[in-house]
RNA sequence: GCCAACGUAGCUCAACCGGUAGAGCGGCUCAUUCGUAAUGAGCAGGUUGGGGGUUCAAGUCCCUUCGUUGGCUCCA
């Protein structure tokens, strides 16, 4: 049976029977063969030797192609894997899953009492060189299911066994493939690369605990991570990168340039903020209330403390008691709020609510506390104590898509001074639910109709919604590329419920509202440690803790740098002056190191033409200057938040 | 909470096989008055995270506890 393929620059070729990508390769080049890692036949990544039976659309992957990288990161766990098996006995080890992840590999192995530990990893970096060297044709094929439990129960690999079981029962298989080099053979559905030799540059980079199909009630079984790149030049580059983002983590950044520390004897997840850091705290607190208030909400403070009976109401108490702090005076029972939504519910009910009052949104920096296990405390970024920029908006029902496709809006106007990219996902039912599905399924469909409706693009996560609601969620990369959480959009029938809030219809009858719980910045600390590793600490104007710092050349013209301040500061900007005994260039390598935008440096010059001389951050000098035109463009600065300086 | 590594001065890091805890930066004092990324000298600073044990002797070995880091789980 003739076999057309097409290519990706639309010719067709014709073969008479199946053929390989390997083979359409060498008919074009032995070069283009040598450098394909495999192929993307009809959209699926295929083998470079699996054959192609049918007519289809074939595209070879080179090196410089992003899907490369499945085919040489996949194969690469697997002779992990082997590697592993022939250090410590191929009869001791258990193979769980070892996949592909974004910038590279990991494999869950079973050992035993056996700990692998960072310092075995050179030792299994060797192995697996020997591996490489070999060069063993990695082979695929094909088994029936019950013959692959049968040759897993052999090999004796039972979560092998397990995951085909689960297929089985998932997906109705029937049949599974395995892959084969040398001695070692996995399940796997691939792709790999067609033989060990193939890949080239790789490093493991560290080991970890992880459990057996990520429950924690299962077995912990010990995961390898590493990466790995088509080229040693990425390879470095990928390793440099990492080097370099460390330098920005908002851990060390954050208390080198003052702005907060953590005091773990006493305070363990609650960050201290120094009076630089709550500086920049109160900016950004500012401009969120100027964009609240120009939307729309009103501003509320609710108590810290309230009664059980509310949090029993609530919901809490029965869903999210584990993470819940807890005071008791008078024999009455208190709890810390975890979140501010019941507050807001009080502030609802301290008056009638007509239909003419929605929708009604009120807005706090809620200050809350959360229990969080002590293995996830990390920065500011997951911490037990934060202020959240929380609102409520109360509505009909009526009103729901018109106010999540407003709080979309919203989280842009809010984020768009930043510059950073964000994602969005949708999260749905979860197990423990409060409720009817029905409710859940009608919220569900309005924040995805509004995801649609405003053209965001959105991954769906199943069953990780609240337990009183859906939601969406944006998601910020740190400078290592993990993603935090930021603002948060929720939509909940469940609380108006339980604490019967009504308004009064049009009709005259009384209804039950909406309610959307939202966040946009999420935690402001949270968001803050995302800002110091955004700008590597060299804040836009309108953020930085210090704007500028005047620095007088000798004594004689402290004077004169004290005049400059005062009147910088009569303007309402930051200033610090610097006129401590250090040499000149002392001090403006400080500033520099303290990302300072403008540092004004004055002497003799100066004083006389009764001008500043400014340098900026990034060295640029500009020279002399009159100081009313200095302040006129610095207001400027400040007051379009410009996240660039105005003179560059 | 779980797995692994780690915890020495405000910060970064030394201290061999168990043998009197040391340096740079920072701080303070003095001198220096300086033109766009570090002036020089001197001084102070530590119950080696806490507790227990082994030993003639513990920063070092063992146990325990608290915390940190990388993950897992969970989440803003």
């Amino acid at each position: 049976m003739a076999i057309s393929i097409k290519l990706p620059d639309g010719s067709i070729k014709e073969y008479e029977s199946e053929i390989t990508p390997a083979e359409i390769a060498k008919g074009i080049s032995e070069g283009l063969a040598r450098r394909s890692f495999g192929a993307i036949v009809d959209d699926e990544l295929w083998d470079l030797e699996r054959p192609i039976k049918k007519d289809a659309s074939v595209k070879l992957v080179l090196d410089k192609d992003p899907e490369s990288s499945r085919f040489f990161r996949h194969t690469m766990s697997h002779i992990l894997a082997q590697a592993v098996m022939r250090l410590y006995g191929k009869e001791k080890v258990k193979l769980a899953i070892g996949p592909t992840i974004e910038n590279g590999f990991y494999y869950d192995i079973d050992i035993g009492e056996t700990r692998i530990t960072e310092e075995d990893l050179p030792k299994i970096e060797s192995e697996m060189n020997k591996i490489i060297k070999e060069d063993l044709s990695i082979e695929r094929f094909e088994l029936p299911v019950s013959e692959a439990i049968e040759l897993m129960k052999k090999e004796d690999q039972p979560y092998k066994v397990q995951l085909i079981e689960d297929l089985i029962e998932d997906t109705g298989a029937e049949k599974v493939t395995f892959y084969r080099q040398g001695e070692f053979v996995d399940l796997c559905r691939g792709p790999h690369v067609s033989s060990t030799g193939k890949v080239k540059y790789f490093k493991l980079t560290s080991v970890s605990g992880a459990y057996w199909r990520g429950d924690e009630n299962n077995k912990m079984l010990q995961r390898v991570y590493g990466t790995a790149f088509a080229k040693k030049s990425d390879l470095e580059d990928y390793l440099r990168m990492i080097e370099e983002a460390k330098k920005r983590d908002h851990r060390k950044l954050g208390p080198a340039l003052g702005l907060f520390t953590i005091n773990y004897e006493y305070a363990p997840g609650m960050p201290v903020f120094l009076p630089k850091g709550t500086e920049m705290l109160n900016q950004l607190l500012q401009f969120s209330r100027e964009k609240h208030v120009e939307d729309g909400y009103r501003e509320v403070s609710t108590p810290q403390i309230m009664s059980d009976a509310l949090w029993r109401t609530s919901g809490h108490w029965d869903h999210y008691r584990d993470n819940m702090y807890f005071t008791e005076k008078e024999d009455q029972q208190f709890a810390v709020k975890p979140m501010n939504c019941p507050g807001h519910i009080i502030v609802y009910k301290s008056s009638s609510v007509s239909y003419r009052d929605l929708p009604m949104k009120l807005f706090e920096f809620g200050k809350v506390h959360r229990y969080e296990r002590s293995g996830v405390l990390h920065g500011l970024f997951r911490v037990r104590g934060f202020v959240q920029d929380d609102a409520h908006i109360f509505c009909t029902r009526e009103q729901i898509q018109q106010e999540i496709m407003g709080v979309i809006d919203f989280v842009q106007k809010i984020y768009s001074p930043f510059n950073f990219e964000y994602r969005a996902e949708l999260s749905t039912r979860p197990e423990d639910y409060m409720g009817e599905i029905e409710l859940w399924d009608i919220a569900t469909k309005a924040l995805e109709d509004s995801l649609f409706a405003k053209n965001m693009e959105f991954k769906v996560n199943e069953g990780d919604g609240a337990f009183y609601g859906p939601k969406i969620d944006y998601h910020i990369k740190d400078s290592l590329g993990r993603e935090w959480q930021c603002a948060t959009i929720q939509l909940d029938f469940m609380m108006p419920e339980r604490f019967g809030i009504k308004y009064v219809g049009p009709d005259n009858e009384e209804y039950q509202p909406v309610m959307i719980h939202r966040a946009i910045f999420g935690s402001v600390e949270r968001f803050m440690g995302i800002l110091i590793e955004h700008f590597a600490g060299a804040f836009p104007l309108w953020l930085a803790p210090n704007q500028v710092s005047v620095i007088p050349i000798a004594d004689r013209h402290a004077e004169y740098a004290e005049s400059i301040a005062a009147e910088l500061k009569s303007r309402g900007f930051r200033v610090e002056v610097d006129d401590r005994q250090k040499s000149t260039n002392y001090k403006i390598r400080e500033a520099q190191l303290m990302k300072v935008p403008y540092m004004i440096i004055v002497g003799d010059r100066e004083k006389e033409g009764g001008t500043v001389s400014v340098r900026l951050r990034s060295e640029k000098d500009l020279g002399s200057i009159a100081l009313q035109e200095f302040m006129d463009k610095l207001s400027q600065e400040v007051s379009m938040r410009r996240a660039t300086s105005i003179f560059e």
